[in-house]
DNA sequence: ATTTTTGTGTTAGAAAACATAACATTGATT
DNA sequence: AATCAATGTTATGTTTTCTAACACAAAAAT
């Protein structure tokens, strides 16, 4: 079941679940800056079917790290060339990528149902996605 | 700093940060079942200043349940009371909530940026849960 | 000291997503 | 048969997001 965890792990931080309106108050960027960085590769939010762009927490993540370093006096080029030095194309195991969308679905669900709550045990109020935060 | 732990942990439990198309897709539940629900105070997800519905990830482990339970073959009522009999007032203690916007943001942002450093996010362009896995 | 480039603001027009509200349907209860 | 509960469907209006274009100030390059 390690499989599980991992892709789960990655799952959480890759899934694309915040509109632009969300991440612009959690980086306080306008969308003109983050369609700007993205124009510039630095991130590649995913699109709905209607070409909305959706965020991951690792988009967000990318975002501030992008804030920092220009506040920081990079620029573009800069910031590029330290994510292109970041990446390490050797470490990139090829994950299990054959799932259906209803098994990826039973997972998810599964995970969120059985979560331990740390202190109380009967009243399970909710299942805690927060993980999805880590 | 513990309660700082505890304190974002329910930050970020509590945050509105969804739109009601990912957890429609997260729950599998239709646009309209989740406004019923709503309707029926099982959930209570903020509004965006244009009125629209943005959920935390505490509502959709609430709508799981929520589906859980009608399979079980509650109905809403029987939901409603469950609800209402989890909710003790005693244990219902008074947290600090006196938090600016810019400092939850810089703790989330801390958080966010100790991580281990993700994945490669490819463009890509899919319908349904697969694009959530890239 | 100009000229060019960079990063961002602003605006316009179109499309997508979401809202409410009303009516329809279906299966269970009375 | 009539009612009710949960959900589907449709209509119509508003909000959000999109792309693309032009503007502009500050930095960089010439």
């Amino acid at each position: 079941m390690k499989w599980v965890k991992l892709m789960t792990n990655r799952v959480r931080r890759t899934m694309p679940l915040l509109p632009i309106s969300i991440v612009m108050q959690l980086t306080e960027l306008t969308a003109r800056q983050i369609r700007y960085y993205e124009e510039h590769g630095l991130v590649s939010p995913a699109r709905t079917e209607g070409n909305k762009r959706m965020f991951s927490l690792n988009d967000v993540d990318t975002l501030l790290e992008i804030k920092d370093y220009l506040d920081q006096g990079l620029n573009m080029a800069g910031i590029k060339k330290i994510y292109d030095l970041r990446e390490t194309p050797a470490n990139e195991k090829a994950e299990p990528k054959n799932l259906s969308d209803a098994e990826l679905r039973r997972l998810l669900h599964e995970e969120l149902k059985h979560q331990a709550r740390p202190f109380e045990k009967g009243g399970f109020r909710q299942s805690d996605l927060s993980r999805f935060f880590n």
